[in-house]
DNA sequence: GAACCCCTGGTT
DNA sequence: AACCAGGGGTTC
């Protein structure tokens, strides 16, 4: 579900309610979405304080008072939401964090793909340790570099090269759809075909498209919502995602569907090249 | 790299 | 009934 604009709009929604929080009770109710095990995390957990929240790419990091981490990513239709204890409990509820103030964090996921994992700095997860550049806390150089190094390095279609979560952090298959749009450049396109000055275009359109989702609280399809179960609006202004068949927004062009790195993928035939 | 898998639920 | 889905890890 979510990729980097909306982990970035659910951290802005959540760090305001949780930071100071106390951790009194855990109740883990899908044993293989988290590590360590229940028993160990909840010994873990309960006493801790929540001091910051961040994010890494797609992951929402809960910062706690003994420096240790909890890393949340959420995959395809997780969803992070602060409600008072009384509320009934979701079908699927994963994890709830029981704070001593009569509010919890609930994190549901109907497809049970969304992981927990209690780290901590010294030791992060492999797939966290793993992680390319953050596009927008990153200076341009640096991001460029690493979309071209992997690119002489690698072959296949420009779009899977966004998507790789080594190669750059936090874009997933809307937004990359979204920036190859703006680029002007087909998501089928060769990663060694891609010229020095499509590259910083490619760049400068992930910033613009991230920029703009977060303005707009994230892309709400489907499960989306952000920490206090709100949709986000960018749906309204995607440019191609999810526009099969409906003419380009530019060009009045038959959007174009078709399977690119194995996803679902929206281009313009003539806008894009 | 591509293909399959982890799951449930919505759409065709 | 079949296919699809904001992800990514493991296999081929």
């Amino acid at each position: 579900m979510p990729e980097l604009p909306e982990v970035e709009t659910i951290r802005r929604t959540l760090t305001s309610v949780l930071i100071g929080q106390e951790i009194q009770g855990v109740e883990v109710l899908l044993e293989k979405a988290v590590k360590p095990s229940p028993e160990q995390l909840i010994r873990a957990l309960v006493g801790r304080k929540i001091v910051e929240l961040r994010r890494r790419g797609k992951y929402l990091l809960l910062l706690l008072d003994d420096d240790s981490r909890v890393a949340f990513h959420l995959r395809m239709t997780g969803r992070l939401l602060f409600l008072p204890k009384l509320t009934p409990l979701e079908k699927h509820t994963t994890l709830v964090l029981n704070f001593t103030d009569d509010h919890s964090l609930r994190f549901v996921d109907p497809r049970k793909f969304g992981t927990v994992v209690l780290y901590w700095p010294s030791t992060p997860p492999e797939g966290l340790k793993k992680l390319g550049p953050e596009p927008l806390e990153t200076e341009k150089a640096v991001v460029v570099s690493s979309l071209t190094t992997a690119a002489a390095r690698r072959k296949g279609p420009v779009k899977g090269l966004l998507l790789d979560q080594r190669v750059i952090a936090g874009l997933g298959n809307i937004y990359t759809d979204e920036t190859l749009f703006l680029a002007g450049i087909r998501p089928t396109r060769s990663v060694r075909e891609i010229t020095a000055a499509e590259w910083e275009k490619i760049y400068q359109s992930i910033l613009t498209v991230l920029e703009l989702a977060i303005e707009h609280r994230g892309t709400s399809r489907r499960d989306y919502v952000d920490g206090r179960g709100e949709p986000g609006n960018h749906q309204c202004y995607l440019q191609v995602y999810d526009r099969k068949k409906k003419p380009c927004l530019v060009c009045g062009s038959e959007i174009q569907y078709t399977r690119v790195a194995g996803r679902g993928t929206y281009y313009c035939p003539a806008c894009q090249h």
